[in-house]
DNA sequence: GCCATACACTTGCATATGCAAATTACTATG
DNA sequence: CATAGTAATTTGCATATGCAAGTGTATGGC
């Protein structure tokens, strides 16, 4: 067993890194006929069930810096999947929203995710995922 | 429990993203005084064990693409803390290696990097790290 | 209503990430 | 020993990441 305070295997940044960089990798080779990446996906999770949110609500359950949720939605935006409103009742507020082509696009993008999640629980056998992911969620709960 | 081909609690790329930021956060944090990056530290504990090493070696081992890797040493190469040269045996492979200023800079950043991966642990139990890495490393297995 | 303060977002800067295409250097084959 | 093929790296492009400083908007106390 490693000593948990020596950097050069135990290093929980080190490791977390290294395994986002290659999930991510699967799930964009996935997604690649649909053109999308692997946050513009999980944009468009995220805004198909709920309506309108805010920016800084979205940064937020995504653990993610308000700038780089800001410029991350561009490109759907461009490609006109979101839409973004001013907040009637606030005018600090933007409010964003997946739209009618939004939804068609993560209808097709959806098997393709699907394929990537089955070929990733595969490895670690599917019963085996809500632990772990419980013991992921669990080194960045809120003091 | 989530259905695991839901996208939108289950997504293993989703959790390993929303983590891998949040982990590099606190990490980043801890190593702000002597002003390195998550990677940047990495690189030098790989390098503080071994000789020279090969950029598309190194690139292997941290499972990042080698243009990635490249532009990541850059920085550290500007502040002197290592080194690159020709492989004398075969031209096209650079070697890279950490210098004495390096070496002190590591050590100077080992306690910080202690701190920060203490609180991490102790999110879960130190006990509990290394099933969780192995369970994460079983994600990325090669088939 | 006016101002200090707080809040939501935006911009500038530095680093991170990978793919595709280009470059340079070795290697096997004819 | 020229040459096709392969290997290691570099460069151009698009997106990802966060901090610090800046902008615009609401809000509470006066």
């Amino acid at each position: 067993m490693d000593d948990l305070f020596e950097p050069d295997k135990s290093c929980v940044a080190l490791n977390v890194r290294r395994l986002s960089r290659i999930v991510t990798r699967r799930y964009e080779d996935a997604l690649r006929p649909v053109n999308l990446k692997s946050f513009q996906f999980s944009a468009l999770v995220a805004l198909s069930t709920r309506d309108a949110i805010s920016h800084s609500a979205l940064a937020n359950s995504f653990g993610m810096d308000l700038s780089t949720l800001n410029r991350n939605l561009k490109p759907l935006l461009a490609r006109g999947a979101i839409e973004m409103t001013v907040d009637p009742a606030d005018a600090r507020i933007r409010l964003v929203k997946i739209t009618t082509a939004g939804k068609s696009l993560y209808a097709e993008a959806l098997p393709l995710w699907r394929a990537a999640q089955k070929e990733t629980l595969e490895k670690i056998g599917p019963e085996m995922w809500p632990a772990l992911k419980d013991g992921m969620n669990k080194l960045i709960d809120r003091d």
